[in-house]
DNA sequence: TGAGTTAAATAAAATAATTTAAAAACTATT
DNA sequence: AATAGTTTTTAAATTATTTTATTTAACTCA
């Protein structure tokens, strides 16, 4: 797992350094883990005097003292001013440094990708969004999206071009700990994020989607102090991130949250997956195209049509700003979808117990036209002890949490952090 | 949440002062922490010589050595003999003593309590299975329950009479964080578990029944290196035990896990829970005698009918003992419940991806009889991607998982074990 | 059986960390 | 504006821990 990039400067290698796991004598090894921790702990609380680190740690001041001087002749940690007094003498403040190292997320949708950067302070520094890109399970596709990766970086002012890591976001099966995706871009032996690595130079991870999403909103979004929360995509399919403890829950082999194909509706309609009765089939951003179209035909009226014609393709992102323009159809139908999704929802509520349910992904952005439905499905479906538990919040990040997501979980991967 | 017992002797003395939280200064606390970390390695893995030990917690030999002679000074550790050598000096092996504390579980099922003892080498010295008992929400049946405990405690011989714990396994929902128990004995204000603790005198903790049987056939049952388990609780009613990276997950009130009332039917039966169509009205002990029931109604014929008439009450071990025997009625039953749970756990395997699902409860004493329709249902209800990471197995401490799970979660949180 | 080998346990030396004390920097008060 | 009161920072002294070296114990094989 080690891999040092000796092109990159100094900084760079004293990171790899810190967090290398490679097996070093007694009090050298309790260093490096020290120094660990006072990275994890700036890292999670910002700015921090020593003393507040020292007590939080339990080393003794001059020991912080003496480590915190190594860390900023690292370059990963500087004094960031003085704190206010209440009576003596000022403290010191130390933090990171913001640009000693960057991180990038690709969050990969049906027809464009997002992509960002985030520093060592977890700034997203850069972002472009919604970069077209039809993705398709074919080799063309996979390079087109290389190509993104690519002119993304080298579009990048050289202060932030040092890049430790990238995350990519794919929908479907991922294996995040081996870096196997199975629904796309699998033409080789070797894991995606290998061949990946072995073209951009840069350490590479992958995950979910809809995991990175719950990951984004969980670190930089909605959530406050809840651990436990569920974050559900409503896209095109129907995902789920699992935020277990404060930490994203993969299962066995990265399959975990395959929330839209629990058996849920006893109809005949087979859903991508092979299976009848999928959550999918009857509550997803596709089955609302169906229905949709479905409507039309049958004579309904809808503003999407013009001249007596739908438009070809029809994107979700069309009937979903219909809604917001108080389509009647469009309402109707997402309320009924609604319906459905909180009563999968439920059983999730049912099984988890969570802090919190985040509704995520592009059918969150028609708001309460789809939060409404689901809450009352809550009520009707969930035990009441359980669901009054339960906070059903919006999304916060909204298009944006799959970057950052993904910027988050290369930085943390990376220095492993919890 | 300190509380010394100064009747008890000199070695619980030192466990309490090893496991308390107060705050001390720096090398105390060091030292300290590094006790807690021998017996944490001592318990994972049994017994270990000095300098593994000092190897796998990083700290050298002469400090390891003071420390465990310290240990034994506490009466916590002692030396177990000498290890096999392959050549050169052999290396003492030290380990726990067994006798230096004590942990109860009491398993409180419908008709009869399971109360059991596990020593601090997690060897369950004493059991008493099946004692005659009627749990109902009432304060009698409370008062019978302790009458219970305590005549468990004062035929104990004298050696084994210094219990450290008590964890009380219920059904229903519980909270296991702050004691209280929602379905059962909730008279007072004040947590059940602080009733239990100033009657018995010894620290209380509750648990959910189907957890607590979870957490005994993770740590002494079926489970190798599994971290990821579902424990499924086939009784009257259905109980889901949680197990997430070697953990009990709770959810955010200690409800999680309400697997039978997940809304997977659309039929009219009206839930104990008050909702409709919940797994349980279906696929429950309870449905099994409801349908069995209805079966002898409709003219249906069965080894439990004498004289044409029902055993009254009907218990469920009757239905199961008939099965075994292979009355054809039950088998067709049983069959038909399996297969609607298996399609309740293909909702779980989706969402979890585990590594393992164990079938557990006194439904699962009918072995095959209900295990192939659920493996088959599974199959035909969850993605085979996912499904065919799981192992689907019957438990192994069977009815003693409860008192196993029981005994453990006493131990483990009075040691604040993970 | 005893020399040679291996590894654990212990002792001594060296290093490292904590503790205590003192100095420096700042606030509030008279 | 001087000074008492706080709190951080640095320095010195003390205590702890690790390293290294030595001794002890057990095994192997001629």
């Amino acid at each position: 797992m080690k891999k040092s990039n000796p092109s990159q400067s100094m900084v760079n290698q004293s990171i790899f350094d810190i967090f290398s796991d490679e097996t070093i004598s007694g009090v050298a090894y309790k260093n490096k883990a020290l120094k660990r921790a006072i990275i994890n702990h700036l890292d999670q609380t910002g700015n921090t005097t020593i003393t507040d680190l020292a007590a939080a740690l339990n080393i003794s001041v001059p020991k912080t003292t003496s480590l915190i001087n190594e860390l900023i002749g690292d370059g990963l940690v500087k004094d960031q001013g003085k704190v206010d007094s209440k009576g003596g003498r000022r403290a010191s403040l130390y933090g990171l440094v913001a640009e000693s190292a960057f991180f990038m997320g690709v969050d990969v949708k049906h027809y464009y990708v997002n992509i960002g950067l985030l520093d060592f302070k977890k700034n997203l520094v850069t972002s472009e969004m919604h970069v077209p890109y039809q993705l398709a399970n074919t080799q063309e596709s996979f390079d087109q999206l290389i190509k993104i990766i690519q002119d993304f970086i080298s579009n990048l002012p050289a202060a932030t071009r040092n890049i430790l890591a990238i995350c990519m976001n794919l929908s479907g099966r991922v294996n995040s700990e081996n870096g196997y995706s199975y629904s796309f871009f699998h033409f080789h032996e070797e894991p995606l994020s290998t061949t990946i690595e072995q073209i951009t130079g840069i350490r590479t991870y992958l995950e979910n989607d809809s995991r990175a999403m719950a990951y984004g909103e969980f670190h930089r979004g909605i959530v406050r102090d809840e651990k436990n929360v569920l974050f559900v995509n409503l896209d095109y399919g129907i995902g789920l991130g699992i935020m277990i403890n404060g930490q994203i829950y993969r299962g066995k082999s990265g399959f975990a949250g395959e929330f839209g194909h629990i058996p849920l509706f006893t109809n005949e309609i087979i859903c991508h997956c092979g299976k009848k009765g999928c959550l999918e089939t009857e509550a997803s951003g596709q089955a609302l195209i169906r229905l949709f179209r479905e409507k039309i035909a049958q004579g309904s009226s809808s503003s999407l049509l013009q001249h007596d014609k739908l438009p070809d393709p029809l994107h979700l992102s069309s009937i979903i700003a219909a809604t917001r323009n108080e389509d009647v159809l469009c309402i109707e139908l997402i309320a009924g979808i609604g319906e459905k999704i909180g009563r999968g929802i439920s059983v999730l509520i049912n099984i988890f117990n969570p802090e919190l349910v985040i509704l995520g992904g592009i059918l969150s952005e028609t708001d309460e036209y789809i939060r409404l439905p689901i809450r009352s499905a809550l009520n009707k479906y969930s035990l009441s002890l359980v669901n009054n538990d339960t906070q059903l919040v919006m999304s916060r990040l909204q298009e944006k949490a799959g970057v950052i997501g993904g910027c988050l979980i290369a930085r943390d991967k990376l220095l492993s952090f919890p």
